[in-house]
DNA sequence: TAAAAGCGTTGACCTGAATCAACTTCATTT
DNA sequence: AAATGAAGTTGATTCAGGTCAACGCTTTTA
């Protein structure tokens, strides 16, 4: 059941009773997305934090020249969202959509704060979340500035096989700031 | 006094009875560290959570051909460590030091782990610290990825202001992931 | 099953920023 | 006050990666 992929997400990082487990799902709102489908588009209101439980979303930004710019790839056991959009209400900065059929958990961010609120454990199992994603965060940073289109390419190759072979390269390019061209070339020396 | 720094920044997201705040209070370490001086070395184990009360750091990490990169600079009011070797435990990727005398608030890791475990209103206040830090770093990847050296320029002026001023323009320059000769020449056209 | 769209490759060319190096302030030490 | 060393500027040159465009191959869609 899509719930218990939740859970068991959850459970990686702390303990839930049965009853809290009770709270928690009451508050997430189930959804499928059908490839190449919007969950978020850019200039709107984030209005879900959402989990996948199965299939694939990417997060981009389109900027002044039409180029698209992947910022995340999020696949099944994942969370979602432009943060900051939901968190303070403001228009979005990013589009969601999917890559893949995808099976997702959302919740609002009044029940976000709700929950956190009834069950004060998801603030810590949110703290391991972010803290988890700002050292992956900061580590892309430092890739973006230190490394060359090749060593780009060879890492994330390296650090992420399964996405590469999951998605088309020119998105991967996208991902890594580098042109579709680019990519294509330097693929023969990896 | 040094701890009261401390908690009017709690107090911004969250509320702390004086009971907590003391046991808050026991568990942070005070320590100056003057300018030039190193709070962390790459390769060894970031021991510490770190409060700045007063003064400025920077993180950074040096590439293989000798190069610095600043990933962050920390003035007062902020937290730094290289959180994925604090937290697990593993050398650290970065280095940081003073850029001014500086006044310190640090933490174990072991004492954050039971900090919050007894005052478990500290997850929720990192909830938010590293759900605002990881909205940043997002956009400064973002940014990396789609602006133009002198966009990038101009961008850190609006929205850093008081940082231009305070730290030198070659260190900026890194931060940008830019080279010093190339900021100094763009300036003239912003 | 024909047409269209998406994806990958390759070539020719261009350019923004890096590199390297010299020279100047300016600040810190002694 | 001399000396050392950061910090900033500027010029000449290079080059990694972007841009633009053409061409096949495969997958969707009509």
């Amino acid at each position: 059941m899509i719930y218990d992929i939740l859970f068991k997400h959850l459970e990686q990082k702390i303990q839930l009773s049965e009853v809290e487990k009770e709270i928690v799902k009451s508050y997430f709102i189930p959804k499928t997305l059908k490839k190449r489908k919007l969950l978020l588009q850019e200039g709107y209101v984030c209005k879900y934090l959402t989990f996948v439980a199965s299939g694939l979303l990417k997060t981009y930004h389109i900027d002044e020249k039409g180029k698209e710019h992947i910022s995340q790839f999020t696949p099944e056991g994942w969370w979602t969202s432009d943060m900051h959009s939901f968190f303070h209400s403001v228009p979005s900065q990013y589009t969601i959509d999917a890559l893949e059929d995808s099976e997702l958990l959302m919740i609002t961010a009044e029940d976000f704060e709700n929950m956190t609120l009834q069950v004060p454990v998801m603030d810590r199992y949110f703290r391991l979340l972010f803290q988890n994603s700002l050292v992956v965060k900061e580590r892309r940073l430092v890739t973006a500035h230190t490394l060359t289109a090749e060593e780009k390419y060879r890492q994330l190759v390296e650090n992420n096989p399964g996405l590469v072979n999951r998605v088309p390269q020119n998105l991967l390019a996208s991902y890594l700031g580098l042109t579709a061209a680019t990519v294509s070339r330097l693929k023969k020396n990896v």
